[in-house]
DNA sequence: CTACCTTTTAACCTTACATTAACAAAAATG
DNA sequence: CATTTTTGTTAATGTAAGGTTAAAAGGTAG
């Protein structure tokens, strides 16, 4: 079914636990990497590409959270499960303000977690056909790339765009032509919706038009209470 | 901010219980349908849309994993979580291969739930982007994109309309030359059947009218007292 | 610390939208 | 045919969302 083996990264500083953790996903065909602390944890995490990350959220010198942060800023889609050690109703808020995708207390059922393991990978393998890795775009007579996060105008000099600006014009452009919904910007980019973050996202958006002026064929157009839609007019 | 408030479907057998998660619910800004047993739920959730279904598993007559199959029949996508009694594995197993998105034991933490919530729907909300064909209408010689929420006559310039402009041709489209009953605009645009929601409907058929009016051949013709009728001549 | 860049918050203004009122016209009722 | 009910239409009103600029707050490198 799968070409290759799901990779999961398990940050677990109790070496017993991890291990059997460890050895147990092997045997159900994931390929894990073991990481026994945060500092691990997070090199591991910058050098490989994983299809999920497994959290323990009680570690020495970097905990579960600020390991999670860490790894939202350099990837926000990779799907995060922390283990607590008890029910611990500020720790479960927290992960999720996180942007954790589950939690599970300790002690728990392996099959439970195997069956948690699969249902949030396939759930971002279904998203992720979606969002595919693009990241140079063309936008009427403007040439946008997301990873250097510059824009130019008919070959010229590049315009330099800040983190938010980059993302919200690539997020328009991925959806060209077609709305972009004011919800899917807040929670993928501002990673949150409320009154606050949305009027920041207006005031990007000006910005954007701003950047966007020397095209005139080129306009990002708003759908009251739905979102905006980037329009390049032949 | 949003549009609307999003829309819970409760299937809960315990009243007490049920009375008190509802009330919860709705003070957090939900609009929460509350349904006793397994069949009632059924039939609230064919009647109605709704962005999250919140199933009890233990409950008389149709117990939720039942309910969840024959709603999972009916629509693939809408989020299930699941309330179980007691950390039961097997009704965990059973719940994530019916297709659940969650499951809490109870009792559980009410600001745990609200959390849940919110991530579920938010997740629900940035995978739906790609379903544009029930979106698109031919209206004589206009093009209706009801996504997009604009109209074009001839392919010409379109013409912006708001959210119940678009919802109510919308829906008369969707029974063009046939009887689009007052009713059914009410209950499912405005949510409320009252002497003050039709008239407003009516002033929005007057308004779509003024829109349509450049093609002679599309009109909307009232059936008293029954409601009105998208007819294209020919 | 300063200087610089980024992001958020505030402020003020404009536009968009939905509802309600008001009055006219049709249709039904009896 | 008089009266009530329903519908047609326009305009007025209040509120919410969005546009834009500037100032404040946060962050980071030098």
């Amino acid at each position: 079914m799968e070409e290759y083996k799901k990779r999961i990264l398990l940050v677990e500083d109790d070496p017993n636990f991890g291990t059997v953790l460890k050895d147990y996903l092997m045997m159900n065909d994931y390929e894990v990497t073991h990481a026994k602390n945060g500092m691990e944890g997070f090199e591991k995490f910058k050098k490989d590409d994983f299809d999920l990350c497994i959290l323990d959220v009680m570690m020495p010198y970097k905990d579960g959270f600020t390991l999670a942060k860490e790894i939202r800023e350099k990837n926000t889609d990779v799907p995060i499960i922390f283990l607590t050690a008890k029910t611990m109703k500020e720790d479960v808020l927290k992960g999720y303000k996180v942007g954790a995708d589950d939690y599970l207390n300790k002690p728990f059922d392996s099959e439970v977690l195997l069956m948690k393991i699969k249902a949030i990978i396939q759930r971002k393998a279904t998203e992720t056909i979606s969002d595919s890795k693009q990241f140079e775009f063309k936008i009427g007579r403007f040439d946008l790339n997301s990873k250097l996060r510059f824009l130019k105008f008919d070959g010229g000099e590049p315009v330099k765009l800040s983190p938010k600006e980059n993302e919200l014009l690539r997020l328009l452009a991925l959806h060209e032509n077609d709305l972009m919904p004011r919800e899917l910007a807040l929670t993928k980019i501002w990673r949150d919706d409320n009154y606050f973050t949305s009027r920041s996202m207006d005031v990007y958006i000006a910005k954007l038009r701003k950047y966007l002026k020397p095209d005139e064929k080129v306009e990002i157009l708003n759908i009251h209470g739905e979102g905006f839609r980037l329009v390049i007019n032949s």
